[in-house]
DNA sequence: CGACGGGACGC
DNA sequence: CGACGGGACGC
């Protein structure tokens, strides 16, 4: 293939497509291109094979480049033939996946690592035992982990899975869900920082840095960092509120509610005695990052209704409130009766309504914190007005597992303006078997993917035209996905 | 009306 | 024993 030396014109040159599927061996010099065809054939369809000579002098190097299709071909090969003799030639051959052509001869740390492990994305409902359980076919796995939120413990929707072997990898790199979109994962940051400026990530959100404050600041009460922006608007509590039989809530949440809007939204759940707020920011800039509140219940069994229903509802849209049981010595909260706040109750029933109810208006209402204040207070006083839902919804149901094979779903369109992934979450589990449902970023439509084509089709018969919080829903059945490839057995699509 | 998300680890 | 090959066209 010396002709073909320029790859230039439409060809792209020849490299790491797929990934680490290009081999760089050093060998005897005495070896031919035709001998590593031979020897590594077996593996694979070779796309190239290749000897490094001198440009000047024509002489072999003693480096070759050997590139397969596909980079399971090449993890065996270079399993199976490094280290080993060829042809009698005295002298063992060291293979290496090869770098991408711009990166040259520089090697990174952790290079073993970047072969064993893949960066998946995964549903946000998925628990790390289901992802284990998606990949050990594959190989052996050295761990399978989801991220989260460090506070929240919410999934950050991708995970890490790590294999013994490259080949492994790469085997479940080919054959995975194509759901997990994987790709081999780039090794950890090492902890001496390169003094070069790092390129902006634009994937993050410039918040993100805070979050580490945002633990300590809740764990050791300290609240230093915030003293300057700290505008307490009220009194604090009162000292009964303190006593045994009153449990308090932290609540962090986004700088841009205060303390009405917090107030309101909390004391849709019985009970709550008291809300207090203060702002906090960075020192130096101008504005606070984050609201922390304290909100009392005399019933810690509404404090709990209250945690678990607005711990991670986003208010504003957007912004997931992190709800937590103070933690404080001798709390309440850790003492509170045994009763059962999943029981289900009416009023339960009715609590979870009036808030997912809210939720809607929040949305309507859009980031102005006076319409919110509006909505909310209207809220808060017109219970009965609006029904959750137009139709009878059954009960809920417990998700599918997020590994569950998709067997029908639906496609989704919120006619005025989107609901909340919580809210949507409620509603389609009540048919049973649901996997995953979404909205398009953006969007006022997606999809709900079920584990059975019969819960889809009564999803869709019971849901079709429905109003939930006064959004009208349209559920028809979704068409197939454009790129999805079929299983080998059933062609007819 | 509408049609295919999400992406980097804090020991 | 150890890295290919050649040159960047934007506001």
């Amino acid at each position: 293939m010396s002709s073909d030396r320029r790859y230039s014109g439409g060809s792209l040159p020849p490299s790491d497509n797929p990934p680490n599927s290009r081999l760089f061996i050093i060998a005897p010099k005495a070896l031919k291109e035709e001998d590593f065809r031979k020897a590594f054939s077996e593996f694979g369809h070779l796309e190239e094979v290749r000897a490094v000579t001198d440009r000047a002098t024509g002489e072999n190097k003693g480096v070759y480049y050997i590139k397969f299709s596909k980079t399971s071909e090449a993890a065996r090969a270079m399993e199976s033939m490094g280290g080993k003799v060829l042809l009698g030639t005295g002298r063992a051959m060291k293979i290496m996946v090869a770098s991408s052509r711009d990166q040259g001869s520089k090697r990174e740390e952790n290079e073993e690592e970047k072969l064993q492990r893949l960066f998946v994305v995964v549903s946000k409902n998925m628990s790390d035992s289901e992802l284990y359980d998606s990949f050990k076919d594959f190989g052996g796995i050295d761990y399978a982990h989801i991220i989260r939120d460090r506070v929240t413990k919410e999934s950050k929707g991708f995970a890490y899975v790590k294999f013994l072997k490259f080949s492994d990898a790469a085997n479940a790199f080919e054959n995975c869900d194509k759901k997990f979109r994987p790709v081999f994962a780039e090794p950890r940051k090492s902890t001496k920082e390169t003094t070069s400026s790092k390129p902006p990530l634009m994937s993050s959100p410039p918040s993100y840095r805070g979050e580490g404050s945002y633990g300590r600041a809740s764990e050791g009460g300290r609240g230093r960092a915030g003293d300057r922006y700290e505008r307490r608007r009220s009194l604090s509590p009162p000292d009964r509120c303190r006593d045994e039989g009153y449990t308090t809530l932290s609540v962090i949440a986004n700088a841009s509610v205060n303390q009405d809007q917090m107030w309101k939204l909390f004391d849709v759940v019985p009970t709550m005695e008291y809300c207090t707020m203060r702002y906090e920011g960075e020192r130096g800039s101008p504005r606070p990052t984050r609201a922390i509140g304290e909100v009392v219940y005399s019933d810690p069994r509404w404090a709990a209704h209250a945690k678990q229903k607005l711990h991670g509802f986003e208010y504003p849209p957007g912004n997931r409130l992190i709800v937590r049981a103070e933690q404080r010595e001798g709390g309440a909260y850790g003492k509170r009766p045994a009763l059962s706040v999943e029981g289900g109750g009416a009023d339960l029933r009715q609590i979870a309504d009036t808030i997912a109810h809210a939720s809607s208006l929040i949305q309507a209402a859009g980031l102005s914190p006076d319409l919110l204040q509006k909505k909310l207070g209207f809220t808060t006083d017109t219970k009965h007005d609006e029904p959750y839902c137009s139709v009878e919804l059954p009960p809920s149901q417990p998700m599918a597992s997020a590994d569950a094979d998709t067997e029908a779903r639906c496609f989704i369109v919120c006619q005025e303006s989107a609901l909340s992934n919580r809210v949507l979450k409620d509603v389609f589990c009540r048919f049973g078997n649901l996997i995953d449902v979404y909205l398009l970023s953006n969007r006022n439509c997606g999809y709900a993917c079920y584990a059975s084509k019969f819960s889809a089709d009564d999803a869709i018969q019971t849901l079709n035209g429905a109003d939930v919080m006064g959004i009208r829903l349209k559920v028809i059945e979704a068409e197939e996905r454009p790129g999805k490839r079929a299983r080998l057995d059933d062609r007819s699509n």
